[in-house]
DNA sequence: GTCGATACGTAC
DNA sequence: GACGTACGTATCGACG
């Protein structure tokens, strides 16, 4: 049967140019885009289709443009590097003999869309070539997607299933969606998800809009906000099918290849591997060997392009010695190892390890299964003699390796046995360092990212929900995929990032020297964990339970009727719907809130909210501390293990989680009682170390404010100093009220607070709050102009940074969204702070573990909490603990204030403070 | 049963 | 809308 494929050549040339490394040819010039679309159409042609076309933009203004000035004004200018690469290529698609197209006035996409459907009116069936998602549109009987690099073909039931809707909806998507790249904004906050939501609700754009004003909470504003802008948005994504063309679709027949012009580019180029199949007669892309991926054209197995795009290597799966061997052989002589393990479990403090993977060079990978366990598994190796003969290299710290998220790798070959020396570069902690704004750092982000390329989802080997199933019942074969790729990829990632962090001198430093050197001691200290009286914490929560229940039968009484205390919906309803007491504060969505702060103002009137404050106390405590904690200790050390995320908070802090040992409460008797429970085992004791005040004594630094670095230089109570500066009177005459002032302004500075946030935390008007504000600048005029030069460097940089020179970038700062704009702006004035902070206390967390790896088990850093670290100590070690701990974390940075440090020492941790 | 959104509250 | 950074629990409605 005959068939039309439509190549969309300016959508791989990019992708192929941001996927594959900088490669460059013989003389120099640069080929690696070139290099994968070579190879991609070489694939194609083998399939011998009867007509086909490389379509790609002609030069100058489209339609689209005229429609709207700002589209793809955002697009940065082509990078030097990819344009050499264009003429080169349109050469070498002549040479091949596929027809090529470049309409002026219109886009490459709707030159594909208007000969799609002449062909598809002729009974032609179409394959559309693209790695661009807009297609989706044009997918019908008879015109199907196939993305080469992914090798994946979407039809009709493909789009219903990555997008959510119907083909035909797709434009309404898009356009909702709006499109950062191309510069067309959507809806603020509507994603693929919303927006397929609606269509399916209300079928079409046009019934979204109609149904606007029904559409509730935060997302209804907004998209009533964009209402003006949707059509245009839909007239911009709309693929043109009735362009004016010169051709048809039967005038695309692929002529026959001219061998000498072939011959000369490809040896001008290097592609040594196209130029010997050509040598060969061979057609294109043939006597390669099969890639383990999905085919890249009509669902049978393709070969692999060359070194190519459409599937990711050669990956290899290890089931004899002779063939680990001889890996061994290629990790032995590489320079730098990617390595990954599979395994059963998310929690690396239970994972059984059941596969590795490695990489040493892009595209080459192999997967070595020890632990796969299903009816008829083909036969593995010995896990303890993989892992003996991996010995030698994985402890060598001579011998560096890399990981994406290596620290759970680190956990899993630890709890095998092997203890990982040498882990040297995390592809995750290079995207974190290189770009902390917002979005995620896990691998399948980035690839997409960094890449241009689409990994195997975990589900899609696995399953999800009550399907999945453990990886060690996955086959060999779709293991051997997922994993080899797994390290593959890492590689690929690495090879990108450290480039780009070897051009920014100051973040490659916090990598090398705060993220890098981090990753064992966090190793260390989850290891070890914490030990719990889950005895003392069950005792809490009966006491706890009691007066729960009490507080709710009291409330029920008071009410009248039973009702779910639990639930603020139906709280609401009674208090402000039935009691009719005043609805003050209002939640995001404008439903009236039954927060503290709501229930607070309202607890003269009744004795309802009195009780529910009372019954919510109780009831955070023993839902989120006192139940759960016993829970996660782990059977086999008898301690809790919490997770450090390293990439979790833009500017630079961990975040804990598993549990979260970062929130344990403190501020109320009932709370700090929970503490008692962090416990040293007999003979050792608790001891905890924190900063004073550091992120002011950050601010004092960055904004070298004369007036608030004498305050920290005299050593007294800051917020007492600054009341008494602010005010103008003697240390000892600030009252208590203004000392509290002092303290709400302090901190709410460092939070971009203005006027009306300080009104309400001190319970003032507004404009005695503003006068504060001015007062507080008047005496301290260096600190007005710091936050000043802040604001104006995240406009004109797009990013802020720390005293290290770690950087956030806030993407909302330039936001026609003024509440997104202030947000941007407030998260400025935040991060360099905190996130200085945070840099100081993980240095000092490096130079106090080398300390303590010293000193064998005397001592172990067990917490940390921003600001804070908690030891677990011999009894007769715990001085010079304290001494060697005070010592290195005052010392971790020079500032123009003294870093202070407060510790305190107990039988628990409540004690230690 | 699972998932995502919403509300709330804990820490620094 | 109004104070920055996190994580966890409960409810509730949608979905299969």
């Amino acid at each position: 049967m005959s068939r039309l494929v439509l190549i969309d050549g300016s959508s791989y040339l990019y992708r192929a140019f941001h996927a594959l490394p900088p490669l460059t040819g013989p003389d120099g010039s640069p080929t690696g885009a070139l290099f994968g679309v070579v190879n991609m159409l070489r694939a194609t042609l083998k399939e011998q289709p009867d007509y086909a076309a490389f379509v790609v933009d002609a030069s100058g203004p489209t339609f689209r443009d005229e429609m709207y000035p700002a589209y793809k004004a955002n697009r940065p200018p082509m990078p030097d590097d990819l344009r050499a690469q264009i003429e080169p290529m349109l050469a070498i698609v002549q040479a091949l003999g596929i027809p090529l197209l470049r309409v002026p006035g219109v886009e490459a996409d709707d030159v594909i869309g208007t000969l799609a459907l002449q062909a598809r009116s002729k009974g032609i069936p179409v394959l559309i070539s693209t790695g661009d998602k807009d297609f989706a549109q044009l997918v019908r009987p008879g015109i199907t997607l196939v993305n080469t690099m992914t090798g994946t073909v979407m039809d009709e039931a493909g789009v219903q299933e990555k997008f959510g809707v119907r083909p035909d909806q797709v434009v309404d998507l898009l356009a909702l969606m709006g499109d950062t790249v191309d510069n067309v904004p959507g809806v603020d906050k509507c994603g693929p998800k919303t927006a397929a939501k609606w269509l399916a609700e209300y079928g079409s754009l046009e019934g979204v809009m109609a149904a606007a004003g029904d559409i509730k909470g935060k997302i209804g504003e907004n998209l009533r906000a964009a209402l003006d802008r949707l059509p245009l948005n839909k007239r911009l994504v709309t693929i043109k099918t009735d362009v004016e063309l010169e051709q048809g679709p039967e005038d695309l027949r692929p002529r026959p290849r001219d061998v000498a012009a072939l011959r000369e580019l490809y040896r001008r180029y290097g592609f040594n591997a196209a130029l010997r199949d050509l040598e060969a007669g061979n057609g294109e892309g043939s006597g390669r060997r099969t890639p383990p991926g999905p085919s890249a054209l009509a669902g049978e197995t393709a070969e692999a392009p060359a070194e190519g795009l459409a599937a990711p290597g050669a990956y290899e799966c290890i089931t004899d010695r002779k063939a680990l061997e001889a890996w061994l052989e290629r990790l032995r002589d590489a320079p730098l190892i990617a390595m990954d393990t599979e395994t059963d479990s998310l929690d690396p403090m239970r994972a059984r390890l059941v596969g590795l993977s490695f990489a040493v060079e892009p595209g080459e990978a192999c997967y070595v299964p020890v632990g796969h366990d299903y009816p008829g598994v083909p036969a593995q190796l010995d896990r303890e003699w993989v892992l003996e003969a991996l010995r030698p290299v994985l402890e060598d710290p001579d011998r560096p390796k890399l990981g994406q998220h290596g620290k759970y790798d680190l956990h899993v070959l630890r709890r095998h046995g092997v203890q990982v020396r040498g882990y040297a570069e995390d592809s995750m902690l290079e995207s974190f360092v290189w770009n902390a704004g917002g979005q995620r750092h896990d691998m399948d982000t980035l690839a997409q990212k960094y890449l241009g390329y689409q990994t195997v989802k975990y589900e899609q080997v696995a399953g999800k929900g009550a399907k999945q199933i453990p990886f060690s019942a996955v086959s060999l074969e779709d293991a051997a995929r997922y994993a080899a790729e797994d390290a593959d990829i890492t590689l690929r990632l690495h090879r990108v990032l450290s480039e780009k962090l070897a051009g920014e001198p100051r973040l490659m430093s916090v990598y090398r020297d705060i993220e890098m050197p981090l990753v064992p001691v966090l190793a260390r200290m989850e290891a070890k964990g914490v030990l719990v009286d889950a005895e003392e914490l069950r005792r809490q929560s009966e006491d706890l339970g009691r007066r729960m229940l009490a507080a709710q039968q009291r409330a029920h009484e008071i009410a009248g009727r039973a009702f779910n205390l639990d639930s603020p919906r139906q709280l609401g309803a009674l208090l402000f719907d039935e009691l009719k007491l005043p609805a003050l504060v209002k939640t995001p969505t404008g439903a009236p809130s039954t927060n503290e702060e709501a229930l607070e103002a309202i607890a003269d009137q009744h004795e309802l909210p009195r009780l529910v404050l009372e019954y919510r106390g109780l009831a955070k405590l023993r839902n989120t501390y006192t139940d759960k904690l016993p829970e996660m200790v782990n059977p086999d050390t008898g301690r809790v293990h919490t997770s450090y995320h390293q990439a979790g908070a833009a500017t630079g802090r961990l975040s804990s989680n598993d549990p979260n040992l970062q929130n344990i409460p403190i501020r109320t008797e009932d709370g700090r009682r929970i503490r008692t429970a962090f416990i040293a085992p007999p003979g050792r004791k608790m001891v905890a170390c924190d900063y004073s005040q550091i992120e002011l004594r950050i601010m004092a630094h960055l904004s070298g404010d004369e007036g608030l670095l004498r305050a920290f230089e005299s050593g007294q109570d800051i917020h007492r100093a600054t009341a008494a500066e602010v005010f103008g009177l003697p240390l000892e005459e600030v009252s208590a009220d203004q000392r509290r002032a002092a303290k709400a302004i302090n901190f709410g500075l460092m939070y971009g607070m203005g006027a009306w946030g300080l009104a309400r935390q001190l319970g003032i008007g507004r404009g005695e709050a503003q006068d504060y504000i001015a007062l507080y600048f008047s005496r301290y005029p260096g600190v007005r102009d710091y936050m000043d030069r802040v604001r104006q460097q995240a406009r004109e940089l797009g990013y802020v940074e720390t005293v290290f020179g770690r950087r956030l970038q806030l993407q909302e700062i330039h936001s026609r969204n003024a509440a997104q704009r202030a947000g941007a702006e407030r998260a400025a004035i935040n991060a360099p702070m905190q996130g200085t902070a945070a840099d100081i206390i993980k240095r000092a967390m490096v130079s106090v573990d080398a300390w303590l790896q010293q000193h064998g088990d005397r001592a172990d850093m067990l917490l940390q909490v921003h600001d804070e670290l908690v030891f677990e100590a011999d009894a007769d070690f715990v001085d010079t603990l304290l001494a060697e701990v005070r010592r290195r974390m005052a010392g971790a940075a020079e500032l123009r204030v003294p870093l202070v440090v407060d510790v305190g020492v107990g039988a628990n941790w409540d004690e230690a403070h």
